[in-house]
DNA sequence: CGCCAAAACGAACGTTCGTGCTATATTGCG
DNA sequence: CGCAATATAGCACGAACGTTCGTTTTGGCG
């Protein structure tokens, strides 16, 4: 498993200084969190460290000293969000067991994470991966990186549902996991852009729609059942699903 | 028909003086040009005026005077990206004819425009979206509602198809439109980010499989045949395709 | 030709950016 | 307590940003 496990390395050095660094890890944690924040509503570039720092209330040069480059500051907010998105998507849908049930659960609870807003700015590496895809450079890679383990993440989940003789054998794994990551990426849009909540029920109509599909009969329990198509919304297909 | 039509307003204001404004228009157009290139590949907001004035190797005063404030340039080249697409994408797909053959035409011709790389940066609209969908402004409302635009000949196009008995009735257009529009959104994420071409192909088959599946006997031929799905990578399946 | 408006220019404005230097609190350890 | 390391603050820098201003070049028209 390479998506679930932490990333930020909490570096010792000399064991005999360990507690010192115990307030500067601190206010480090609570800069990032910040950093995360407005990164994803404003952008990696908008992220300025003056900015930061006056939302923490903190001198500029107090706040740098922790980073060292603006570059280093953008990628150890990259490997926040990371730590979150992992922390709120992965984990959570990771207590369904391997199958049809955790691979719809993966979209499923990816969407509750735009809506819900976990990030300001719904998915945070839409957002950064738009940004940065035009420059070179290392948060660019990382941000790519991070995109492709996710992508891997779903391509896994899919191959591991036909293992289980849930789901049709025939689908390309790396197919499917880009339909329903386009999907998802395309409920963002529109919920970004157009403020549209409709657009969590038409994707989620989607994925189950191309799902249920493929689905033998032994995955097809593990779908929500399809909404009845025509113009009746049929109120709350899953619960707590609402337009 | 919304989209298909000129929006840069060539004002004549005096009809004595039009001629001397004949050579400030075409200095204009040849600024937005550049403007375009620039913003799809770096973002509405890192096209900076300097920048923009030495690419054309001319004063940032005399390039700034043309627009008046940043905002207005931005606004301006918006205009002109979307003249670029509707010349580009639009109009090439409507001269096929109303109903399934115009459809898939648009979505064939989209995910061309991305793969010709008319924008530098892949789509401009999705850029512009990401970029300003956290900021409000006139901006972020123009390119809003230029993707609406977009999203509703998606949908037109899928009503057509459907009055014209080549796509089952059952099917919402909009919903349609938005499945469509949103794998071409993730074929130009993968291919901008991980510079995938495959993603084209993966995008083209998941909205022939999607159309396919609701196409009538009229419309069923007028699609592109399957690729016939297993390992086999089964070469040049529309002669030009190439991962 | 001279006139005059449009077009382009060059220099400067005030900000804000990222990034250095230097100094001052804070604090666990000897 | 005092030492040494760490954390934060203060200040200044050079560059780039959008913008304004006054001036100069250009080119069609009387």
């Amino acid at each position: 498993m390479t998506i679930p496990g932490k990333s930020s390395g909490a570096r010792a050095e000399r064991a005999s200084a360990g507690a010192r660094r115990a307030h500067g890890e601190r206010t480090r944690q609570a800069i990032l969190e910040a950093a995360v924040d407005i990164a994803s509503a404003e952008g990696l570039e908008g992220l300025t460290i003056g900015r930061l720092a006056a939302e923490l209330s903190m001198s500029k040069s107090g706040l740098f000293a922790h980073f060292g480059s603006k570059e280093e500051l953008q990628l150890a907010t990259v490997e926040a969000a990371r730590d979150i998105f992992v922390r709120e998507v992965v984990l959570p849908a990771f207590e369904a067991p391997k199958g049809v049930a955790r691979l719809w659960c993966l979209c499923d609870v990816w969407l509750e994470h735009v809506r819900r807003e976990v990030f300001r700015g719904g998915c945070f590496f839409a957002a950064a991966a738009a940004e940065f895809d035009g420059r070179p450079g290392a948060v660019r890679d990382r941000v790519a990186a991070i995109m492709k383990e996710w992508l891997a993440v779903l391509g896994r989940s899919v191959a591991e549902a036909q293992a289980e003789g849930q789901l049709d054998s025939s689908a390309e794994p790396a197919q499917l996991a880009f339909e329903l990551n386009a999907l998802e990426m395309g409920a963002n849009w529109a919920y970004q852009l157009h403020g549209d909540r409709q657009a969590f029920a038409r994707a989620r109509a989607a994925m189950v729609e191309r799902l249920r599909r493929l689905a033998t009969e032994d995955g097809l329990p593990l779908l929500p059942p399809l909404k009845q198509s025509k113009a009746r919304p049929s109120r709350a297909a899953r619960g707590k699903a609402r337009t």
